[in-house]
DNA sequence: TTGAAAGTACGACTGCAATCGTATAATATC
DNA sequence: GATATTATACGATTGCAGTCGTACTTTCAA
């Protein structure tokens, strides 16, 4: 109950959300090689965009060393649920229903991976 | 086997596609006003995203007519199935059964729902 | 036959995401 | 201490979606 509106991350400040979230607080050196280094974007590319993050309230900077230290705030679930109930929201006018039956034709499902839903499905059947 | 490539369309363009495929074929006029009239966007505005899809190849336009008709080129759920396809890639990395797991979990779902849905699993599951 | 109504064509503008180059400051290293 | 290295700061650019204004064309009715 203290977030003040963070904006949903675009989809390169995801890549960046993605890496700190995995790798924990790091600096804007790190995040950029683990993006791939230079193949992708330059260095100062990462490094203006964790700038523009940490204005949005995105990212957190710990300045007190040269190299900046640079957190994710919001918590991954939270974003995925964010994003998640956004795209159904406009794509199925918020059926989840829909979005899980589309869900299922758009790929390829094994026949384990069915079995694991069913099961997940299943364990959250009486969870209310 | 015979759709040489059409881009996915942006959101105002699903828009559109949307009144095309529950309308079918129609004017620019007749879609504008669908869409809300100039509550939203003015006619023009309407009128130049149609041409553009035609060029994109979304819209068969026929101009036989002084007022064109325009007709939606894929089929509404070739574009869902797309559509969600892409989102579970740059979300979940491919991974249906992740995004249903999210979908449940970003929604409120109601039991007739969950109800629903173990249905259609099961109906599916043999269905290989 | 002229002028209002309704259509198309199309250039231009705005906003935003993403990218990069360059300037500048801090820190090592010799 | 001089200089190369490694940071940050920040303005500028590109590309695309979306929007609109204006010019031109066709139609039709008075």
């Amino acid at each position: 109950m203290s977030s003040s509106k963070i904006p949903p991350p675009t989809e390169a400040e995801l890549a960046i959300l993605r890496v700190l979230w995995s790798r924990g607080p790091a600096t804007v050196r790190a995040v950029h090689e683990t993006l791939g280094g230079d193949e992708r974007t330059r260095y100062t590319t990462t490094l203006k965009q964790m700038q523009v993050m940490a204005e949005k309230g995105l990212l957190e900077r710990n300045d007190s060393q040269r190299s900046h230290i640079y957190t994710a705030v919001p918590k991954e679930a939270e974003i995925e649920r964010s994003l998640v109930s956004g795209f159904i929201d406009r794509m199925f006018q918020g059926s989840v229903q829909k979005m899980v039956v589309h869900a299922l034709n758009s790929k390829n499902v094994t026949s384990e991976e069915l079995d694991e839903i069913k099961r997940l499905l299943r364990d959250r059947g009486d969870a209310e």
